[in-house]
DNA sequence: CATGAATGAGAATTCATTCAT
DNA sequence: AATGAATGAATTCTCATTCAT
């Protein structure tokens, strides 16, 4: 039957790639990626070296599909919410929150793209970046939007204050002790009503 | 004479040190650390692999040595300009405007700073984190000095986000042809805006 | 079936490390432990790097490794030949000859032991004189199984010198010219000889 | 005045000759020959490399330097008591208590001697050997100026026999701990008690 | 004579990737 | 498809020795 594309055999396949992406996002997360080894990868996931090398082009490049992998998601989580929300400010608000607080769930993608994706090749600095300006042009979008709302002139900048904010407080809260630190709705709300403020327009004062 | 501790040996010591030091951030900040080798600092700074070890204990540690230097010129750029602002919300603008502009003319340490030593060793990222909250901590106590001037319930998330902000712009604006792109003192200026507005409180409306 | 427990990969793989401890034995053997470099080692072997460090940990374990196999090489050799010597004496006399012998017969195990395996780490110290205290552990142990045929008082002391002469005779044996020295069965009588006469009570004069 | 060959300035020269291989032989004879480094050697000394290089040719020369003063000492300290004693069988005795003692009051010297200076060179593998076979020309020597009071028929092998014993039971006296160790002059009277029993001629039972 | 900074050859070791089984 | 042994290029770092001051 040359029509079913997923065999059984394939379902295998996905399978065993899954392990290893997996394994390879878990020691990235942990340990970096140069400290990361190939062998490592393929312990942890039960596998091999041949194996690997059968599902993956080299060890950039799970770490290349995982960034793209995390991009999809957070495109998909964010494109679901926003669509419903017709206030051009909310839906700024709405999105930091939403970003926020998808890393926040996601603790070992979100160490990879932010700490351990940083300073390697020219294609991971790509797919890296490729993930931030997906986030700036949602902002810009938004912007552009509504105008009127805003009190912003270079929304490029804007947007790209709005994503730098958001990932560094997200990256310090990573570091903070689980036990202890700031529920990550919390802070999402703060870091939400900080770039609101920045951007939005404040009505002159009546009469 | 007992007043000259510098003698003509220690000189040439600390020159050679600083050919090394110079050679490898500039290297580091074309190439990336784990790219940059040994060899090709030493090439570099026309010295020798001996000499390398004998300035510093390792590769890494002269990232490191560089990093914590470049804190330090921070520190200094800072407190210099802005123990003369007496307004706080201006403080907060100068701030950033002066942070942007330093390291926008130093572009090679602001590469290692941002890009290249993430995702090294913990020593490294702490020198690195230090840096960046030494900064956090400046907008932090600006904030505590005159709370009645801003709307921020928590400094602390607040400073990440003011951070966040101007890293990531400057990132991108490194990024960016230097024919081409806005210059840096505007960029400064919207990124200062853009932080002040989020934090400022915003007059009641008299009646 | 079950019972082949040593598949044709773990043949080879064995067959490899064969091959590398080999190279290592005849190269320590000849130029010292530290004029031999790994690189020497697997061309000898015709292997790589690599492959050595697959299958030792470092430069020195491979000498520890060829070193305990010497010790178990030995330990059989004489246990297996003094287990059928009723009378103590000659079993010490057989002892010292049947080391000597097999010593001579390995002249490059035996050059390692004496010679290349001195004065390096703790580690390879520790296996050296293990195998020196199994031997003299055996010489005591015959002692102390028949005290009254020996005139020692101290007889871990006379333990050391019999195991000490054996090896130094034999250190000279083998840096001579292998053509006109004296052949092995000769020398090892002699050295035995020597140690039987130096313990061995020599019967009160009747009146 | 030319004709003084002894100058203070001399004086001084030798007194930092003397410094440099007094830490080297402390060094060699606690952590080796191969991990003595001579920044060590002269650090230690409180000297500099450079003057090191003016009184030696290079690390090996220390540790040569080092053995043929201590070969003379031995021979001195030797042919001093050995010329005394009259009676062949006690000059044996004599020699090898008094070689064992005097190596037990220098033991880095005799650590040197024994265990670090094997499998080095073949320049200093000459010297140190130089030093064991004056003990075995002086052993054989007494032999065969009284041939009649010995058993022995191959002097040469009863010589190595005799100072691999003493040797080898030396070693194992070193490596014991300090505090609990047998005094060293008892552990060489059984030493000699062996080696003397070993050699010497046991009278025909007289009828 | 003394110093110690500079040199660079040389060694150990790692690890991504290949490929025979 | 799966395996894991084998490869060897590449890198870090050490240390004996030299030599300008």
């Amino acid at each position: 039957m040359v029509y079913r594309r997923t065999t059984a055999t394939e379902e295998r396949r996905e399978a065993r790639r899954r392990l290893l992406l997996d394994a390879a996002i878990k020691l990235f997360s942990q340990h970096g990626f140069h400290a990361t080894t190939v062998p490592m990868i393929v312990t942890e996931a039960q596998s091999s070296t041949g194996s690997f090398y059968l599902h993956f082009q080299n060890k950039e490049d799970v770490l290349n599909v995982a960034l793209k992998e995390l991009g999809q998601a957070i495109a998909k989580v964010m494109s679901g919410l926003m669509r419903t929300q017709p206030d051009a400010l909310k839906r700024v608000s709405l999105g930091v929150e939403t970003l926020f607080t998808f890393l926040a769930q996601n603790p070992e993608q979100a160490r990879i793209l932010i700490v351990e994706s940083s300073g390697l090749s020219a294609r991971i600095e790509q797919t890296r970046r490729a993930i931030l300006m997906q986030q700036e042009d949602q902002v810009r979008e938004t912007h552009e939007s509504a105008p009127s709302l805003f009190a912003i002139e270079n929304t490029t900048i804007a947007a790209r204050c709005i994503v730098g904010a958001a990932f560094e407080v997200l990256y310090c809260w990573l570091e903070e002790d689980p036990k202890t630190r700031i529920p990550a709705a919390e802070v999402a709300k703060a870091v939400a009503q900080f770039n609101v403020q920045a951007v939005k327009r404040i009505p002159a004062k009546p009469r």
